[in-house]
DNA sequence: ATCCATTAAAATCTCGAGAAAAGATATTGA
DNA sequence: TCAATATCTTTTCTCGAGATTTTAATGGAT
């Protein structure tokens, strides 16, 4: 069987329960902006979508509510958490705060596995991205991916567990944004190179210079949000008005 | 009626459905050692001990699951999430860092609003500290409920919703080890000298000097607990040895 | 015409029973 | 005696129906 290792595209463990699949997909359409922000989710209405059946649908809910991915109030029900420039201003820089200093720490404590596995993710990004120039975009769920998994092996020789944690809630906020922002307005930045220079110097062991180049390479998404049209978050993304998920 | 405020000693919100309830109270008990670390936690026996449905308990560990305070893996069940000397290093460690910078952007920030707040909450915690030497020790649910929002006041200001988030999972998971610690040595600190020395420096605006003291505040818990004897994380604490709880 | 109270509808929250999986025990063979 | 297998018990996970609460609609009064 030519089954290499199917983890190598999946940052997300395999579901062992209806619960953690739900779960899964579930935040997977929020991020993706299926799911629009503020949108009720009802239940019934879901658990067909899902194949599960309504506590079990009700648990995956619960579960993203901790991840600020959706809002509850009371007995009113599960929305959707709304999006504000406020609050991603909030999450971007707070994930400058976090995911630098995590780098400086695992730059500095990295051995050779960490080296490895930062040179694989970056190889298979650069692909990616290679790609993308040609035919894809940049809402390609396989760049996303390998995005997020480079992201994650630069920092994972920090032997902080939290600071790691944070950084995959945080990722996954922001990322709900920059998808958001590409409906309305594509990005004009070389993040290929951002990501070669940060990779060089992570490689080459320059802490201070790494996170320099990563607190630029997350602040520069903020600013392109910031200057774009003042309805950005209010008008919903034009391809998605009238998606069969909208009730 | 003389019902003055009843929030001004519970931090938590009023609980709007059983889920909650139960979450809030399943909290109280993992934070306090009543349920041990590393302990099974059934739901057929929990189930009564709070007064809910099965369903609704596994809602509510599921909850716990993203404050990192209950663990579970695929089908087999829950467990109250072990703790560790790195574990608790890494926490505290987060903790400064986060909450430090919380600190400065709530004292560069603050209004009338927050130092009001602020007073009042010192206040209080000072009157709890006062009666604390003579006749209830640390262990005081009412001091713990006080010094928290003492903590969250001061921080208040901050603009940063994140940063206050993850303040609050970073100080109840610091409590749990805070209690646990107490169980087996008395702590010999001046809390209230270094309280009023914080509460001196964010009055007066200092704002490099108060996270200084809000450093040095976090990490004397750690080392008091560096320096313990060696078995300190493999027994549990000893009046809880034959709580009614442990199955 | 606007506002409030009452009523009806919809959705949510809660619960216990059945299905699936993990763990424990006993049995068989070497 | 030990190991491996098979069976049985326990626990967890899943599901749909009933009870509560919220939301919308209707009618009447100011």
């Amino acid at each position: 069987m030519p089954n290499i290792d199917p983890t190598q595209d999946r940052p997300d463990p395999e579901p062992k329960t209806l619960v953690e699949g739900a779960y899964q997909q579930l935040r997977r359409d929020i991020i993706a902006g299926v799911l629009a922000p503020g949108q009720k989710l009802r239940v019934e209405h879901l658990k067909d979508r899902y194949n599960v059946g309504a506590g079990t649908l009700r648990e995956a809910l619960l579960l993203l509510v901790t991840d600020t991915l959706v809002v509850t109030q009371g007995q009113r029900g599960f929305n959707v958490a709304p999006i504000s420039i406020e609050d991603f201003k909030d999450i971007t820089q707070t994930r400058v705060l976090l995911e630098t200093e995590a780098l400086r720490q695992s730059i500095s404590l990295g051995g050779e596995d960490w080296e490895a596995a930062v040179v694989a993710a970056f190889h298979r990004l650069s692909r990616a991205e290679q790609r993308l120039n040609k035919e894809e975009d940049m809402l390609s769920d396989e760049w996303e991916m390998r995005n997020r998994i480079f992201h994650e092996a630069l920092i994972a020789a920090s032997p902080s567990r939290t600071l790691r944690h944070f950084q995959q809630i945080l990722y996954q906020q922001a990322e709900r944004y920059r998808r958001l922002s590409l409906f309305k307005q594509p990005i004009s930045r070389d993040v290929h190179a951002e990501h070669q220079a940060l990779f060089d110097a992570a490689l080459s062991r320059d802490a201070s210079l790494a996170a320099s180049i990563l607190r630029d390479h997350i602040l520069r998404t903020l600013n392109a949000i910031e200057h774009m049209p003042a309805d950005f978050f209010t008008g919903a993304p034009a391809h998605l008005d009238s998606g069969q998920l909208v009730t």
